[in-house]
DNA sequence: TTGATAAATGAACAATGTTCATTTATTTTG
DNA sequence: CAAAATAAATGAACATTGTTCATTTATCAA
C-alpha cells in the first residue's frame, strides 16, 4: 500500500519535527523552561497533537535520551581503529569526555535527569539497551586490557565501573559547574588535567 | 529586649520548622512532587507564610543544601583521628560514599539538582563556602599525600577532582540507578567493589 | 483602651501538563 | 462522484503548580 507507507512516512516526520524542536527549545532555555506549548507553537501545530504523537513530557525526553545513546555509540565508532587496549580504553574516555562537553544538555538529560528514567520503569521492565551498549563496550575494552596483563589482581567489572564514574564525574561536575563554585584555578580545564592525572596513573599498571 | 528575642526566636523556630518538613517531604515524595502547599499544610501553616520565611522554592532548596554541606563537614571530622595521609584520603571517601548512600535525596540536592545554584548565582556572586571547604578538606589531604612521597610526578589540584569526580561519579550513578539499567550484576555491592579497586590501585603510588 | 506594628491569611493570577469533545481532512465505499 | 467512515488535528477546559498581595488577625506600646 502506497498510502499507507506515504502515511507512515508523514507521521515519522511529524514525530521527528516535534523531537528535533524540543531538542532545539531544551538546549535554548532548558527541560524545565520548554514547555509543550511552546514546542507545539515552534512547529505550528496544536498542543493536542503533539500528545498524539507522544504519551507525556517524560516520553519526549525518553525519546532524545535515546537519541543521545545513538549518537554516544556512533561517536565510539572511532574507536575500532585503536588496537592497543589500553590506548583504547583512554580514547573511549576521551571521547566521552568530549561528547559530554559538545552536548552538556543533551549528557544532562542522557544522566542526571531522571525523568527519562522513570518513563523506562512505567513502560518496560527496566530494559535500557542503550545504556548497557555504551557499557558493554567500556567493559570489553576493559576486559581486554586484563588480558593483555595490565590491571594485575584488578577484577573488571568493578574496575569498569570506577572508570565510568570517573569520567561521568568529572563531565557532571563539569556541567553543573560545581568546579567553579568551589574554586579550583582553572575550571575550564580541570576535566582534562584531571583525565591526565588519570591517564598516567593507569598507564604504568 | 527580651521580647524581640523571643520574637526572633520564633521566627529562627518557624524558619526551621519549614525546613524540616520540606526536607521531608522532598525525601518521601522527592523535590518535584513537593509543593509549598503541602509544606504549609503539614506545619498547619497558609501558603503566604511560607513565602515569609523563604523568598521561594529554590530558597528553601538552598536552605537545604546549605544544611547538607553541614552535615557532611561534621561527618568529615572523624578524618582528624586518621593520621597518615593515603589512609585518611581513603577514609574520606568511604565517609563521602557513606553520606550519599545513608541521604541519597540530600546528595542529589546537594550535587545534581540545578535550582540551588541557579539561586546562588541569582543572590552573590557564585560564592559557595560549604561547598568549597568541602573540596579544600580533600585538596589538603592529597597535597599531604604527595608530600609524603605518594603520587610522584601528580599535580595536587587535579588529582584531588580526580578522586572527587570518582566518588562523586560512583553515588551519582548509584542514586540515579543507571548502574540497574546497565545490567551490573551486583547494583547494590558496585560502588564499595568499584572503590575497592580504586584503593588497591592508589595504595600502590 | 487605642493606635501602630508585625504576622498570618487565603483568594486570585499566570503558567503548566494533560484531556477530550469537536472540527477538519483524508480515504474508502456504494 | 457523493456519502459514509476513518484518521488527524484542534483548542477550550481542567487540575495543579509557584507566586503575589490586599485584607484580616494578633501582638505590642502609648
Amino acid at each position: 500500500m502506497g498510502i499507507a507507507d506515504r502515511k507512515a512516512r508523514e507521521k515519522e516526520d511529524l514525530r521527528n519535527l516535534i523531537l528535533k524542536s524540543a531538542k532545539k527549545l531544551f538546549v535554548e532555555k532548558g527541560v524545565e523552561q520548554t514547555t509543550i506549548r511552546s514546542i507545539a507553537e515552534s512547529i505550528d501545530y496544536s498542543v493536542g497533537t503533539v500528545y498524539l504523537y507522544f504519551k507525556d513530557k517524560n516520553a519526549i525526553l525518553y525519546a532524545l535520551h535515546s537519541q543521545g545513546f545513538s549518537q554516544l555509540s556512533g561517536d565510539f565508532k572511532v574507536l575500532y581503529n585503536v588496537s592497543d587496549p589500553l590506548e583504547r580504553l583512554k580514547a573511549l574516555c576521551k571521547v566521552y569526555i568530549q561528547f559530554a562537553g559538545d552536548n552538556p544538555d543533551m549528557y544532562d538529560l542522557m544522566f542526571n535527569l531522571k525523568a527519562p528514567m522513570e518513563f523506562l520503569d512505567a513502560i518496560n521492565e527496566g530494559e535500557w539497551n542503550e545504556g548497557k551498549g555504551a557499557f558493554d563496550v567500556l567493559h570489553t575494552t576493559v576486559k581486554q586490557c586484563i588480558s593483555e596483563g595490565h590491571f594485575t589482581g584488578h577484577k573488571s567489572e568493578p574496575l569498569a565501573f570506577m572508570v565510568w564514574s570517573l569520567v561521568h564525574g568529572m563531565c557532571s561536575l563539569e556541567i553543573s559547574k560545581r568546579c567553579i563554585g568551589v574554586n579550583i584555578k582553572n575550571p575550564e580545564t580541570i576535566v582534562s588535567e584531571g583525565f591526565a592525572e588519570f591517564a598516567k596513573l593507569i598507564t604504568r599498571l
